[in-house]
RNA sequence: GCUCCCUUCGUCUAAUGGUUAGGACGCCAGGUUUUCAACCUGGAAACAGGGGUUCAAUUCCCCUAGGGAGUACCA
């Protein structure tokens, strides 16, 4: 029982690695490395048709963002097709396979009747033991899998546990298309033999495709892989997850502020669970992750969760860290070159600076960008709404009083500004809610913010002192 | 239609043949407080329904209902 586990995460590229992709290769990567052994990539691009250099880099990123890395070169199935045609040729030869000549039209009404009858609808075998020399004149066969009839396919899965199919409601796949192009279903059992996957972890939306998998397997004598089949995530009402819902790309969820660790977090708990442990990190994932503890039913996809875990990870994460993924998120955001460009070298330190009221705020990386942007406004500052109640006439008076007591103080210190506003507000017998706020409202332009005093220290004395001279200037004309 | 899978608070889930069915998110109330968060305390909230098996079923079995997946010369 020396054998090395091998994985695999199979996409094909017909569009982003979304998010129920991005859990199986979650879970691929986490059993791979929680065993000591290997996960493999494979780029399902049998599909010519609908498969894109785009969505190939598009899955690619998302991996690498995700920070799920693979072992070796990625694997084109494409590129695998003499491969392919060659199995098949073994499986004619071996009379395993056969030459189809059927019609579209035929199929379909094979399948009609088939319906209509209460059968399983699929191919009817005609061409099963026919001869060739009843072949419509140049028409190109397709070439089928001579699957049993009788007796049943069990799958052993180590999520589903025992699952039985009647080998009569299988039918005979093409396992060549007419233009000899090979079909997914043999392309998978072929790549997976040859590529020495002992373990195939992947959607249950492939349950059924594991029969009939297993049975050409069986065909060419190879062992079967053991099988897990993820439950699917839904969307929050229960169906299918839709784009309208969650079934972004991960790149969308980078772009909406979530930190690669929180999501993370977030899609192993989706299904997955070790006790009553909510946070959980890279190495506990690795160390506590069995296949036997994912559940079998499906999961819905909660934002409100993701959101609690992703502030979770930004006020845990050390300042300059999150200066990281800022400079590499925004880019990613519209208009973010103009934000890069405002932002500058010297604005990056004042950030780091106010980090820690900052992201002590936020829940994802585009709300602290978004609350940071007092940092970076021009004087005058635009009010909101809010700010502008706080600067009605008496919020006006009152920072009037407190500016000269500012200018006195000498050392730009939190502590220090605190103890001053703290005793403006007792001499002047305020609350200091009554002083804070206004301030805050010229400092900001909002009503909300990180601790004033903090606040007054990051701007820098001559900053803090003009915004609020700013306010103070247009109430009093004289 | 046919085949297969699933079903514990709104959501993610834990546990168990005998428990006040636990935790987390969200929600509500209170506390803390210069705002907003964070944080602390408390609260409401679940075993889909019906049959069995059993001294005892949320737990084991069957049925029903509901949900999901598959049913292509897509993957």
């Amino acid at each position: 029982m020396t054998e090395t586990i091998i994985t695999r995460f199979a996409p094909s590229p017909t569009g982003y690695l979304h998010i129920g992709g991005a859990r199986t290769a979650l879970f691929n990567w986490l059993y791979a490395k929680a065993m000591g052994g290997k996960m493999l990539l494979r780029i399902e691009d049998t599909d010519q048709a609908r498969s894109t250099e785009g969505a190939i880099l598009a899955i690619l990123d998302g991996l690498r963002w995700l920070d799920l890395d693979w072992d070796g070169e990625p694997v084109y199935q494409l590129s695998r097709a003499e491969r392919h045609r060659e199995v098949v040729e073994t499986l004619i030869a071996e009379g395993k396979a056969y030459r189809c000549y059927a019609t579209r039209e035929e199929l379909q009404a094979m399948r009609d009747t088939a319906r209509a009858e209460g059968r399983a609808p699929g191919y009817d075998g005609a061409w099963r033991d026919r001869d060739h020399s009843d072949a419509p004149e140049g028409a190109q066969p397709a070439i089928r899998f001579k699957a049993p009839r009788e007796g049943e396919t069990v799958i052993e899965d180590r999520v589903q546990g025992t699952v039985t199919f009647a080998n009569k409601d299988l039918d005979d796949l093409i396992l060549l298309r007419s233009d000899g192009s090979p079909t997914y279903m043999l392309s998978v059992v072929v790549d997976d033999h040859d590529m020495g996957i002992t373990h195939v972890i992947r959607g249950d939306d492939h349950l059924t495709n594991a029969a009939r998998q297993a049975q050409i397997f069986k065909a060419l004598g190879w062992e079967t892989p053991i099988y897990a089949h993820v439950p699917l995530i839904h969307g929050p009402d229960g169906a299918k997850l839709s784009k309208r819902h969650g079934a972004l790309g991960v790149e969308a969820y980078r772009e909406m502020g979530y930190l690669p660790s929180a999501l993370r977090n977030y899609l192993v708990r989706l299904g997955w669970s070790h006790g009553d442990d909510e946070i959980i990190s890279s190495e506990d994932m690795i160390s506590w992750f069995d296949l036997d503890a994912i559940g079998r039913s499906a999961a819905r996809f909660d934002f409100a969760k993701l959101e609690n875990l992703n502030g979770h990870y930004l006020r845990t994460m050390p300042d300059a860290e999150i200066v990281g993924h800022l400079k590499t998120l925004i880019p990613h955001l519209p208009d973010g070159e103009v934000l890069m460009e405002r932002i500058g070298e010297e604005g990056w330190k004042n950030f780091e600076r106010a980090m820690p009221g900052l992201k002590e705020r936020a829940k994802t990386l585009v709300e602290l960008l978004d609350s940071a942007a007092y940092l970076f406004a021009m004087r005058p500052l635009e009010l909101d709404d809010k700010a502008k109640k706080q600067l009605d006439d008496v919020g006006v008076e009152t920072l009037a009083g407190l500016l000269p007591k500012l200018k006195n103080v000498e050392t730009w210190t939190p502590e220090i500004l605190e103890y001053c506003v703290r005793e403006f507000a007792e001499t002047t017998d305020r609350k200091l809610g009554k002083v804070a706020q206004p301030l805050r409202a010229a400092l900001t332009g909002r009503a909300t913010s990180p601790g004033i005093f903090d606040v007054l220290e990051v701007l820098g004395r001559e900053e803090a002192l003009g915004r609020i001279a700013d306010q103070i200037r247009p109430a009093q004309p004289d």
